[in-house]
DNA sequence: CCTGTGTATGTTAACGTTATCATATAAGTC
DNA sequence: GACTTATATGATAACGTTAACATACACAGG
């Protein structure tokens, strides 16, 4: 079943469509100045013999690999794999592949990881958050790339920006509770060092609850990302116990929003009547779930796109400018909250 | 902050560590014969020209990408992100990269992924699934290389096989609840032609019916996949409509069953009082709502480690014939099911 | 002292493509 | 009919690394 014989080459197609290997290569490249029926000879005799382009060699000729590098804290995330998706849509069309990642939450991963795909000569680089080693910073720095930080609002960003603030996003939250007459607030999550943004949502709580002069400091640890909905209703239940005379409820993420409601349901405590939820990232858990989940919308694909129109712009070298895009999250209030 | 020299090469390094290129290839290179003090003046005078080793030229040299193409059917699924999670990790020690790609539960944009893939010559590919198109079983059995087919076990192997029969899984489901006494028992979802997972589950639905002599045509449609939370709500309302009197149902996945117990919630039908859920996939949302969902898990986590295994031996050369590895899903029996 | 063995390094050419320049023919301009 | 312009193809060398082979030296055993 396995060709053993050697894999031809365009030197083999070449002699096969009687013709030089620079035509196939030609003959293989959209655009490219090639006879119509001289590049039908060549596709038919690439068929033929099996050929299959090799873009090892080509990139290293061409100093061009069509790579994208990209790392997401974690593979298994809705709002990720959004971002990615759009991403991968928006590139499809100037050929370019992604060379996905996933740090663990962990910038130390980040770093091991952005090292190994420096190697392969990416085009570019997609980033998500502001928070990098500076080993990190040197190596993308050096590169002379176009970088590309997302979900965030870097303080010294690297490149361009495709991010938005998740402290200001949670103080809109808080001023909404705050709104509708709630004094007593707790936010659950954001307590672990490697979860950048899940700090910054936490921060924007803290912040945000100090400004209307409420006491900031029911804050319940969920431990280390990823927080999903486990840890959500463990948390929960230490607020139910230790603070049962909360109005209302802030998760970093709608996963452990909807932990948190599981944990009321089996405690007989009423959503809303009892407790106000509200979570982060739109996820479709929280639309579906009864009751449905007061959230924030942060549009992942939104920063896909964003970033792909960046990247094309920017490897077109139609920016001189590094561009900071910010995006505004939008509160979604649903049957969760008062 | 854009170096504008060119970047620097080997031979650059070499000359300023005072050796040949060839020892900074073997300083670069793990487990090579360099003395110590070589190695660590070469790294020095590396680290210290910022210099960054070139995959693309090792690759076409020595004719080893380090590349694995894996294709999955969704980046924004749980199951397969776990599987690939799995699969990285167990493929990391061996210095393997994943190249990774989604095909929607498409196998013509499979064979659009698998034809741009073979051209960065990846030294194995990882399908899931058994069912490809004509043009993609010609590229990947003319590589030569390893293959392995996952979640799935196919007729026809191209290679090796990690998974398990889907049909078998939900007919083990179907003897419960046959057992439990039940005899009205509906699925959800397996109706698309393009998820041919979802098609076995529903098959063995039927299948399982019919060797019971019991009414195995409560089917409801939910359309073509990704199904998730929405259609199983949306599929869950129709069966309330038209089969009321049904005593269970199977969903084809857990986030479907999700879905038909949210809309069990609003309608006021109780679960599993006058109707009990089942799912498949064991997704944490199962195991934290309330009730809890009543599931098949396939051990997506398995999956990918034991298809590292394999490919580890089967780079190694530890492998004449083809494996084939069958998972044993377990069901999980929760609150959604008397 | 010779030979064998292991360690450490160097030399040469090659991996498969394409940038660059050169060439050839056809078609349009005055 | 000489002169530009466009179209189509070829020849040559180079991208940055490493496989394969060669070399040099140290040290062991006889």
């Amino acid at each position: 079943m396995a060709n053993l014989r050697k894999a031809p080459t365009m030197l083999d197609v070449a002699r096969a469509a009687g013709v030089s290997p620079m035509t196939v290569s030609r003959a293989f490249k959209p655009g490219a100045m090639v006879n119509d029926q001289t590049r039908a000879r060549i596709l038919a005799a690439a068929d033929e013999l099996g050929y299959v382009f090799d873009s090892t060699a080509s990139s290293l000729r061409s100093q061009k690999t069509d790579f994208v590098a990209v790392t997401i804290p974690s593979l298994n995330n809705a709002n990720f794999a959004d971002t990615v998706g759009a991403l991968t849509e928006g590139l499809k069309p100037r050929g370019l592949q992604i060379l996905l990642g996933y740090t663990n939450y962990d910038i130390i991963e980040e770093e091991r990881l952005i090292a190994q795909f420096m190697r392969r000569k990416p085009q570019a680089v997609i980033v998500t958050g502001g928070q990098h080693t500076p080993r990190t910073r040197d190596l993308l720095r050096n590169a002379a790339i176009p970088i590309i930080e997302t979900w965030d609002l870097p303080q010294d960003p690297l490149g361009h920006v495709v991010g938005f603030s998740n402290a200001q996003a949670v103080q809109a939250m808080v001023d909404h509770f705050v709104s509708c007459g709630m004094t007593r607030i707790a936010f659950i999550g954001g307590d672990a060092d490697r979860d950048t943004r899940g700090l910054d949502r936490r921060r924007g709580f803290m912040a945000a609850m100090q400004r209307h002069g409420l006491d900031d400091t029911r804050l319940i640890a969920a431990g280390p990302p990823p927080i999903s909905m486990r840890e959500g209703a463990d948390s929960m239940c230490q607020l139910l116990d230790n603070a049962p005379d909360t109005q209302a409820v802030i998760c970093v993420s709608d996963l452990s929003a909807f932990g948190a409601l599981s944990a009321c349901q089996r405690r007989g405590v009423a959503v809303p009547g009892q407790i106000s939820i509200a979570g982060f990232g739109n996820y479709e858990v929280g639309d579906i779930c009864v009751p449905s989940i007061t959230t924030i919308d942060p549009s992942p694909r939104r920063i896909g796109e964003l970033s792909a129109e960046l990247l094309s712009a920017a490897l077109d070298g139609r920016l001189t400018e590094p561009v900071c895009h910010e995006i505004s999250p939008r509160i979604l209030l649903r049957e969760s909250s008062v």
